[in-house]
DNA sequence: CGAAGATACGGAGGCACCCTCCGTTTAACA
DNA sequence: TGTTAAACGGAGGGTGCCTCCGTATCTTCG
C-alpha cells in the first residue's frame, strides 16, 4: 500500500521511527504525569532530543492530538454502532456510560482535552466536532421518534457530558457521574406532566414534530 | 516554651500592609491572566518581594484561598436565603442558576478551585464542604417535601454543577448551562409517569438503590 | 526617648522547564 | 561511493518557582 507517486523523496527512516517513539513516550509520560508533565522528559523516555521532539511535534498540542485524536475517534464511532440499537433513548443512554468507561481508562484524554478547549487548539476543534456528531445522530433519533425533548442541542449534552467528566480525579466520580447521567437521561425525555408546568426554556430548534 | 497561642505580639503594621496589598494585586492579575498567573508578577504588581509574597502565602493555593474564599462564601450564604422561598424545587433551581451567574461574573473562582480540586489543597476542601452543605440543604427540602427524588447526593449535585460551569470559556456557555441545568431538574424531579411506563433501558446498574 | 530584640523585607541564586537555533550527522538517491 | 537535503541533538537564553539569609524596620520596655 504505498503509492508514492510524489516525486518526493521518500521520508527518512529515523525520523519515522523517531516520531512513533516519542509518541509512545508521550503517552507513557502524559497519563503518568498528567497533560502538563515536562516535555523534555518525553523527549530523555524517547531517547531523541529535545529539538527532534520540537520539529515533530511544534506545540504541546499537537503532540497531545497524535495521541489522542484515535481515542477520539473510537469513542465516535461507538456511537455509529449504538445506532443501530432498537430504544433510541438507551443508545444515547449506553453511549453516555461508555464515555464514562473511557474516560476512566483513558484518563489522560480529559484533561488534555480540557486544556485544548481553553487553548483553543486542533485537537480542539477536531474532537468537538467529532463528538457533537456522534451524540447528535444519537439525540437527533431519539428526538425524532418523539421520546426526548427537541430544545437541547448536542453542543449543550456534550458539554455537560464532558464537564461532569472533568472531575474525575475525586474519589468515587464515576459512580456519581453514572448517577447524574441517569438523572440527566430522564430529564431530556419528553414528559407529559412536566410539560404542563411552566416551562421556562424556549425551544432552540424549530424542527421535530414531536408525535404522541 | 512560650505559649504562642494567647500572649502573642502585635502584628506589624507593614506585615498587614504588604499582605493586603498582596491579596489586591493578586485578585487583579489572577483574574486578567488566569490562575496560572505569574507569582512574580503579583509580587511586582504589589510591589513587595517576591519572598515577602511567599512568607505571607506559602503556596500558590494559600493565596487562592485568601482571594476566594468570601467569594464562596457568598455563593453558600444565598442558599441559605433561599431557603426560605416557598417552592424547594424552584428555590434549587434558583439557586443554581445564580451560580452561574456568578461564575461568570468571577470567572477567576472557577479555574481556581478548578486547580485547586486537583491538588487536593485546603481551598478546594473548605469549598467543598461548604457548597455541599448548601446545596445539601436545598436538595433535602424538596425531597424531604416528596417533590425530588432521594437517591442523589449533594456532592453528586455539585459535581455536575461544577463540571459544567467548567466550561465556562466556550461561546454561549451561559445559556447552555442554563438549558441543561433545567433538563436536570427536570430529572431529579419525581416523575410518576415516566415511573411506570419509562426506564426500559435494561436497569444494568450494579449498585444504585433506586427508589421509584 | 533610645536601645534591644523580634519580625518582616527583598532579591539573589539554584533549579526546572520552555523553546529556538544551528553546527553536525545520516539516510536516500544517483 | 559521493552528494545533498533532511533530520538530529543539545547548548543557550528566557521565564517562573521557591528558598535562604543578610538587612531593614517595627514594637516593646527601660
Amino acid at each position: 500500500m504505498d503509492d508514492q507517486t510524489d516525486q518526493t523523496r521518500k521520508p527518512r527512516a529515523d525520523a519515522l521511527r523517531n516520531r512513533e517513539r516519542v509518541l509512545e513516550a508521550a503517552k507513557a509520560v502524559f497519563n503518568a504525569g498528567g497533560p502538563e508533565a515536562s516535555l523534555e522528559a518525553v523527549a530523555k523516555r524517547a531517547g531523541v532530543g529535545i529539538g527532534t521532539l520540537y520539529r515533530h511535534f511544534p506545540t504541546r498540542e499537537d503532540l497531545f492530538e497524535a495521541v489522542y485524536r484515535r481515542e477520539v475517534e473510537q469513542l465516535s464511532e461507538l456511537a455509529e454502532q449504538l445506532k443501530t440499537t432498537k430504544d433510541p433513548v438507551d443508545a444515547l443512554r449506553r453511549w453516555l456510560r461508555s464515555g464514562v468507561e473511557f474516560v476512566a481508562t483513558k484518563k489522560g484524554m480529559v484533561a488534555a482535552l480540557a486544556l485544548a478547549v481553553q487553548s483553543g487548539s486542533e485537537l480542539h476543534a477536531f474532537s468537538f466536532e467529532r463528538l457533537t456528531t456522534a451524540i447528535g445522530s444519537l439525540l437527533h433519533r431519539a428526538v425524532a421518534a418523539g421520546e426526548m425533548r427537541a430544545d437541547i442541542s448536542p453542543e449543550d449534552l456534550l458539554r455537560a457530558f464532558f464537564g461532569m467528566c472533568y472531575m474525575h480525579d475525586q474519589p468515587g466520580w464515576q459512580s456519581s457521574v453514572l448517577r447524574m447521567l441517569d438523572v440527566f437521561v430522564d430529564g431530556l425525555r419528553v414528559q407529559p406532566t412536566a410539560g404542563a408546568k411552566a416551562r421556562v426554556a424556549k425551544p432552540a430548534k424549530p424542527a421535530a414534530k414531536r408525535k404522541r
